[in-house]
DNA sequence: TTGAAAGCGTTACCAA
DNA sequence: TTGGTAACGCTTTCAA
């Protein structure tokens, strides 16, 4: 592991050392021979450029910075999909990923800017509030958020449509004749955090459901673990009319399925059930259940590409200061057609 | 956010730009009048160094390269507490992290060593025999294995002590009188992937289950999904005699446990079960089970340790080449007790 | 189509 | 205790 430099392989190669970065960075016409010689120099050192020289002499990186937060909150289903799909969309465009927790706060932001740690920035988990948001809109990179603030400040934000989501699980129960619905709400964790897609969601579903003049009760804070209460209250909340629940946290789903298959409640027959979570968790559950998709990896995937073309303009086609991600329903068992008399 | 430079700090002080450097590295005494003045500059300017000029200069990057491999495979529970205690103790020790995926094999630990873009590198889910390994042990920078391969090839590993957990568990069994064990085995892709804990674990029950002069058996593979089927064929395996059940693979616990009660087998009562995972899901898990602890977080931060050990050896004390995490056994209740008679 | 040379912002050596 | 200055390995202008 010798560690070569551009200049040993200009001396193997009997060229210059400008043309070894011409033939690397391709920014200037080399002849067929030259090249040839240059990357067989290259091959045989087995060079690989220093990226802090690089970055100092080029003013770039290559690198991505990744703001998230782990521990309590999101979706346990979430995180790990985020940063892989992350991951592979950076190593695609020749980029590396630094990891940054989101514990840091905005000294995290400042860090990763003002070092020139990376070129830009992509953040998760970004609360309805969120101090962090200011801060990243001044940087002197450009920043992606996942999730949408109250004040984006300017900032490209990319995310699941929750209040289409919302709507969209309203509409189904209301369509298919059903006279109340209650919807299964977050941990306090989750609640305290003032995540944005929590009040994105909640306030979405309370105004469509005025809209279709159905009530629509939240129980919350629903705990980790306490999903069989919930069940239980939810069923006191069966006035004998067709009830309709619809759960948007997914770590709730499971667990509340089997509180309701203890207590003989057979969703589809007895009750409806609408879960947001991703198509496959939907389809492999038992019972399956019908469900309004969400899936983190189309998102990271269009936070990328909406990152990557903050960082060459040219290269793509102008990308949303808002892009959100239309949800889907899939229509499985959970949800009682409508009565046919 | 101007990016002011070393240089700036140092006319603001009215100091040399190598002060500045002193006064940060701490690399030799600076009067402690001159020392505020630059601390105050630096303040003044909300001051970053810029980390590509140091890691050219100075040869370090105070980043840390981690290599995960995201998907199937490992336990679920398992890689997102890994990573959160790796970033964590990074940061104590005023390091990045960055993150490369397991897809890109030896080209990304040769990267990562090549272009200069860590200190050192710290790699999990290890192979029993490991493509990555004598090229991980090549490479100009340290590098810890979390996992524990057929040959380490001299790098230094730290990991769960899987052999004594497979000792702690056959062991307990015996002492309470039982008669038969059966271990419910991994999924086939993780069983195909030679993970090296796989191995070391079930070599390890066999062996001693010999030396305890029991019959044990391994029910092998058992896919995610498919935990009823297991319990199916493992309750058959009862002849009449005292049955005792290991579950290494944590994400196959629960399942299994309620596979079990919709049979009316009752842990403990009927049968014996003991599962390999992290004390709190053990304790927390309906009902709660008689468990060995897994606990990624020990893991990690002993690994961390032995990194930033080997980028200071004088820092602290030497750490073994293979260090591991001694196991614990929690006897809850699933475990039935000797018979008295 | 190519080369020479001036930076990029640090660190660390050599003097003072 | 401090300052001056030569690297560090690349990119990019200016010339040819």
């Amino acid at each position: 592991m010798a560690a070569f430099t551009s200049k040993d392989v200009a001396r193997i190669a009997g060229v210059s050392q400008s043309t070894v970065s011409y033939v690397m960075t391709g920014k200037r016409p080399i002849s067929e021979r030259t090249r040839q010689r240059v990357l067989d120099a290259m091959e045989q050192l087995t060079y690989e450029p220093h990226s802090g020289a690089r970055a100092l002499a080029g003013r770039r990186t290559r690198v991505v910075g990744l703001v998230v937060r782990f521990g309590a909150g999101g979706d346990a289903f979430g995180l790990l999909p985020f940063i892989e799909t992350i991951a592979n969309s950076a190593r695609a465009h020749d980029h590396e990923v630094l990891l940054v927790t989101a514990d840091e706060g905005s000294a995290g932001l400042r860090r990763l800017a003002g070092r020139a740690l990376c070129d830009a920035i992509i953040m998760m988990d970004i609360e309805e509030h969120d101090d962090r948001v200011p801060v990243a809109a001044a940087l002197s990179v450009p920043v992606v958020l996942i999730g949408v603030p109250a004040d984006p400040a300017g900032l490209h934000c990319v995310d699941l449509d929750f209040e289409a989501a919302a709507r969209m699980a309203v509409d189904e129960l209301a369509d298919t004749g059903h006279d109340e619905i209650v919807v299964v709400g977050y941990p306090a964790s989750v609640m305290e955090r003032g995540l944005n897609y929590v009040g994105r969601f909640l306030r979405s579903a309370r105004r469509q459901a005025q809209v279709r003049g159905l009530p629509l009760t939240v129980i919350e804070p629903v705990e980790h673990g306490q999903e069989a209460a919930a069940a239980d209250q939810l069923l006191t909340r069966r006035t004998g009319g067709r009830l309709g629940v619809v759960v948007p946290h997914s770590d709730a789903i499971v667990p509340l399925l089997n509180a309701l298959r203890k207590q003989d409640v057979v969703p589809g027959r007895d009750i409806s059930f609408i879960g947001l979570s991703p198509d496959r968790e939907a389809g492999q559950s038992d019972p399956p259940y019908t469900n309004i998709s969400v899936e983190p990896r189309d998102v990271s995937r269009r936070a990328m590409e909406t990152l990557f073309w903050l960082l060459d303009p040219s290269s793509g086609v102008e990308r949303p200061p808002i892009d959100l991600v239309a949800p889907r329903l899939t229509r499985r068992t959970t949800v009682m057609p409508t009565p046919s008399n």
